[in-house]
RNA sequence: GCUCAAGUGGCGGAAUUGGUAGACGCGCCGGAUUCAAAAUCCGGUUCUUCGGAGUGCGGGUUCGAUUCCCGCCUUGAGUACCA
């Protein structure tokens, strides 16, 4: 009998199937370990071998906590809206739905034949009418809430509007828009709805805001950033304009703090915390307030500038306030038109002109160039009341702080370089520190100088006295303020989901939530309308009935009982900000998830996925489970223990090298095409020689329909230079390399028909004719992609080698989180592996198991291969228990084991890995039940005790020879032994040693 | 620029607390079997001037360093005028 493993895997998937096995129960005795993958986008293209890497490290992790007594969750469903399937319905007019739901299909099929253990029972699918239902109810809490800065939480929005009707706003600590006029009590009751309305949409935790975007008429389309060149559209060239749109955002800055102090209680890399810290940009500092010198006091004309103006600005070094000789303000800043003398308004007003050209790009990456102009200005500074003069330039962005700052030369670099510039003063105010090439940008070893009352300090004495005395004179206070802007939540796109909002007289309304889910609407075009409007604007059925609660026809808005619904979609991250809790309880109509399961699964113990998704659905999410902790609504404010990120599978690239000449504009010499094998292009790619047969052959193969006078010609074209020889290298696929790097060349003209005539010279240098010689590719490790063509498909693996085999061979690559190139050559490794263990267990003549007692060997092998298995699982060290695997298998076969107490718990082992083997020999043992209900085997230490040691004998820490010794030896017996023998003295060559190191059971080290 | 991660044979990688560097596998070389090939099995495979040398480079700590410390180099990822 031989391994079938084609049979064998079909037969136990099934197996999996029909029974059930792996569905998890929401009540149960055993303790819970939810371990959830991040789901995939269904892409058109399927699978490749890198994608399932992180749902085999997962699986083989939720087996063995099943054979380790647990109730696993380990579901799977479908990130499924998105714009791939809306950029097809925008070429083939096919419905995103279709061509969703059959790449789903398509993906399903590929999961299916890995061999997954996934509750499939759970799946869910974002595009899904009854999961977006959810989506949509969310949102509607979002809006239904603000954030209570006192209480450090979300709050119903009914408590602020109690609050407003009863005392105003003045008092209210929330987290909300800028600039809200406060008002009392009697004022609010006053306002008429819209009015009111407006104002708690400052407050909310959803809001819709005026944001500028990139228009283009001309494409229909608002584009990204870069998606524009100087000012045109990349695509065409078309004129791009700034709009501004009402877009819906989420007030996730509310939760900046505890986003970041969160990272503190979970187990996830810290590269990913690292990542989300930086984004979250949080910076301890002060707010400082400079009030603007009326402009006749610095003999300035421009009376209208008044002294009521102030600038505030946001510092981390509070400490150098004396060290300020100007301020700069943002080119956008709202106070420059306002303080800007005549005598500058020329200038001023040009420079803004100029900056605004520029698109954000071009001055971000334009660092180097320092601009800016004077307004003609002062401010007045806080301690020393000397006037101080306001310049603006566009290295100070208009979007973080404040938009101003107080320069500081000899301490930030840039306001060094600008002050450099503009020839302003550097006054040095760091003790001992020489500023005349470069500022002094560190926070260490300060000692403040020429600061009046902050002589002497250091940076945190000095910043918490310069605090104190600024709340004195009520011109500042200590402040944090967060990188981390408000996330922008509308798309203007067809495929995903729709709002559950209606306008009236323009202001948003919320459906409620029990006329849930406001499905998409058909459209006829994918596209924008033409009046710039998102896709769904194409709808002919999309207005809202407040009387029956449904979605009508457009021509019956009246805007009194019909009223138009909200044209743009959800983005991306919003089904996937909380799908982990509705695998709890996937079929609910009544909650997105109900109280039991939600306290019962209560959070994800292991989330395995990639690192891309770092600082978006990995913030998000949290920001969201945060939210609905807030509100009572789950049970846990960080919704999953430890996140692990796996690296991601490489292509490994096969060239083939054309050796052509280059020729000057307008030859008419016709060649043939030539190939050249990898190491004649290895040899030559840095110089041709043009002296050698390699050349003096290929020349007259490729000038070969030439006369032996013209060919003379051209050679001397070339030995004269007007023709030089170079290399092409091409992408070949990778399908058509066998394992030795050569490619099939027959194979390949079929693929490529224009080298059907072409001559391929082999690794030897001789004409490929038959197999006189073979033609090797070059290799390369790149990204796998299509365009590559080294992309490799795991259907055709798990054909030839099975699932198995493939899983195997994912793990053994290498370490779970690294980046790692595949190739497929290396698979016959693990293959073979699986083959001998089969010929552990299944001879000629049938199973080869039987009752013998284990032999103390066996035993050894068996309990050396558990406890490392476990180890090596409980590290995620998944590589190096297929070594171990290996190790264990050649042991016993050459044991010639066939003792059931062995080879039965190795299968246990095994089964996380190889599940498909191991459930099939493990039935042939006898068994009935599933091998996933069988406990893990318990590691016994007695069977490694060993009774002597092979002991390394090293020489000035370098190890020379073994010596085997018992192992009951002590420290003095071992030094007799090792210097009695005849090695070490032939070692030391009459020297005596000056100490001998040992450490019993470890090492003998002799120096001298 | 900053932050993070990583540099070990021809290749993927192993060495878990400082203790035999190169486990395991691929590839390659040699052999057995075969009419032949595939498959399978056995042996070898860091380099070497055969003394030794060797884990990106230069130092240091130690009896002993891939592992710890200091300084650099390279590669990859993220981020970028963040005051």
């Amino acid at each position: 009998m031989t391994y079938n493993f084609n049979d064998i895997e079909a037969k136990w998937q099934k197996y999996w199937a029909e029974n059930q096995t792996f569905k998890a129960e929401n009540n149960s005795e055993k303790p819970k370990f939810y371990v959830l993958d991040m789901f995939p986008y269904p892409s058109g293209a399927g699978l490749h071998v890198g994608h399932p890497l992180g749902y085999i490290a997962s699986d083989i992790y939720a087996r063995y906590k099943r054979h380790q007594g647990f109730n696993v969750l380990h579901p799977q469903g479908y990130d499924s809206f998105g714009l791939p399937a809306e950029q097809y319905a925008i070429q083939t007019g096919q419905h995103p739905a279709i061509t969703t739901a059959e790449n789903i299909k398509t993906y399903r099929r590929q999961l299916d034949q890995i061999g997954f253990s996934f509750d499939w029972s759970r799946e869910v699918r974002t595009s899904d009418p009854s999961y977006y239902k959810w989506t949509q109810w969310i949102f509607i809490q979002l809006f239904n809430s603000w954030y209570n800065k006192d209480a450090d939480k979300a709050e119903d929005i009914s408590e602020l509007i109690k609050i407003f009707v009863s005392e105003g706003n003045s008092k209210v600590n929330a987290v909300c828009d800028d600039n809200i006029e406060p008002f009392s009590a009697e004022e609010w009751k006053t306002f008429d709805t819209v009015k009111q309305q407006q104002i708690l949409l400052q407050y909310r935790l959803t809001y819709l805001a005026e944001t500028e975007v990139n228009w283009c008429p001309a494409l229909g389309t608002v584009l990204a950033n870069d998606e524009i060149v100087n000012g045109v559209s990349e695509r065409g060239g078309h004129p791009v304009i700034r709009k501004k749109m009402t877009q819906w955002s989420m007030r996730i800055s509310a939760y900046a703090e505890r986003l970041l102090q969160g990272l503190d209680k979970i187990d996830w890399t810290d590269s990913l915390k690292e990542s989300q810290r930086n984004w979250i940009g949080k910076s301890v500092g002060a707010a400082v307030s400079f009030k603007v010198l009326a402009n006749n006091e610095n003999g300035s004309h421009a009376e209208h500038v008044e002294a009521s103006h102030v600038i505030d600005v946001f510092t981390t070094r509070p400490d150098t306030i004396f060290g300020v000789s100007f301020m700069t303000l943002a080119p956008e800043h709202e106070l420059v038109s306002q303080i800007t003398t005549p005598a500058q308004k020329a200038e001023v007003e040009a420079y803004i002109l100029a900056t605004a050209k520029r698109s954000e790009r071009d001055r971000m990456a334009d660092v180097k160039t320092i601009s800016g102009a004077f307004t003609g200005t002062y401010a007045e500074h806080p301690f020393t009341k000397q006037p101080i003069p306001v310049w603006i330039g566009d290295y100070v962005l208009a979007g973080y702080g404040t938009g101003a700052v107080m320069s500081v030369p000899c301490g930030d670099q840039r306001d060094y370089d600008f002050a450099k510039h503009f020839n302003i003063p550097i006054p040095n105010i760091f003790e001992g520190v020489d500023i005349s090439k470069e500022a002094y940008a560190s926070k260490d070893n300060v000692v403040i100088a020429n600061s009046d009352f902050l002589n002497g300090l250091n940076y945190k004495e000095a910043t918490k006295k310069v605090i104190q005395e600024l709340e004195k004179l009520g011109q500042g206070e200590g402040k944090t303020n967060y990188r981390l802007r408000d996330a922008v939540f509308s798309r203007q796109r067809y495929w995903g989901e729709p709002f559950p909002v209606y306008y009236v007289n323009g202001m948003p309304q919320m459906i409620d939530a029990k006329h849930l889910p406001i499905r998409l609407p058909e459209v006829e075009k994918y596209l924008p309308t033409e009046t710039g409007e998102p896709p769904l604007g194409n709808a002919t059925v999309w207005a809202w009935d407040t009387n029956k609660n449904e979605v009508v026809s457009n021509d019956l808005i009246d805007n009194k009982t019909i009223h138009p619904l909200e044209l743009n979609t959800m983005p991306g991250w919003a089904g996937s900000s909380w799908y982990f809790n509705r695998y709890m309880d996937p079929d609910n109509t009544e909650a997105f998830a109900s109280k039991e399961a939600l306290n019962y699964w209560k959070d994800v113990d292991l989330y395995i996925g990639g690192s891309e998704h770092a600082t978006g659905h990995l913030l998000y999410s949290r920001f969201w489970q945060k939210f609905l902790f807030d509100k009572g609504l789950v049970p846990v404010d960080e919704y999953a223990k430890k996140l692990i990120n796996q690296g991601m599978i490489l292509g490994t690239s096969a060239f083939t090298y054309e050796f052509m000449p280059s020729f000057d504009a307008d030859s008419k010499y016709r060649y043939n095409t030539v190939l050249v094998s990898n190491s004649i292009f290895e040899k030559y790619k840095k110089k041709i020689v043009l002296d050698d047969d390699f050349f003096s052959t290929t020349f007259n193969i490729m000038f070969s329909s030439y006369s032996s006078s013209e060919k003379l010609k051209i050679r001397e074209l070339v030995d004269k230079g007007k023709i030089g020889f170079g290399f092409m290298d091409r992408h070949v696929d990778v399908a058509l390399i066998n394992s030795s790097d050569e490619l099939n060349v027959n194979e390949f003209k079929k693929w490529r028909p224009e080298f059907d005539d072409a001559i391929f010279i082999g690794e030897k240098g001789e004409i490929i004719e038959g197999d006189n010689d073979v033609y090797k590719v070059g290799r390369e490790v790149e990204k796998m992609s299509k365009s590559k063509y080294n992309v490799v498909n795991p259907d055709q693996i798990c054909v030839d080698y099975g699932a198995d085999s493939l899983r195997l061979y994912e793990m053994f690559l290498g370490p779970l989180e690294q980046y790692k190139p595949w190739n497929t050559a290396g698979i016959t490794g693990v293959h073979g592996f699986l083959k001998k263990l089969w010929k552990l267990y299944v001879g000629e003549n049938g199973l080869l198991v039987n009752d013998t007692e284990p032999s103390k060997e066996s035993l050894k092998t068996l309990h050396k291969t558990i406890k490392k298995v476990q180890e090596d699982i409980e590290n995620f060290s998944f590589n190096t228990s297929v070594s171990t695997f290996m190790i264990a298998v050649n042991e016993l076969t050459a044991q010639k084991c066939t003792s059931k107490d062995i080879l039965e718990p190795l299968l246990v082992l095994l089964s996380p890995y190889a599940p498909h083997i191991a459930e099939e020999l493990w039935s042939q043992l006898g068994h009935n039940e599933s091998i996933s209900t069988a406990p893990f085997p318990k590691f016994d230490a007695s069977h490694l005790v060993e009774s002597s040691k092979n002991y390394p004998i090293s020489f000035n820490g370098k190890m020379r020879f073994t010596l085997e010794l018992p192992m009951d030896f002590n420290a003095q017996q071992i030094e007799e032994a090792v210097m009695a023998n005849e090695k070490t003295q032939e070692q030391l060559q009459g020297r005596t040693p000056k100490k001998v190191i040992i450490v019993p059971g470890k090492i003998v080290n002799i120096v001298g």
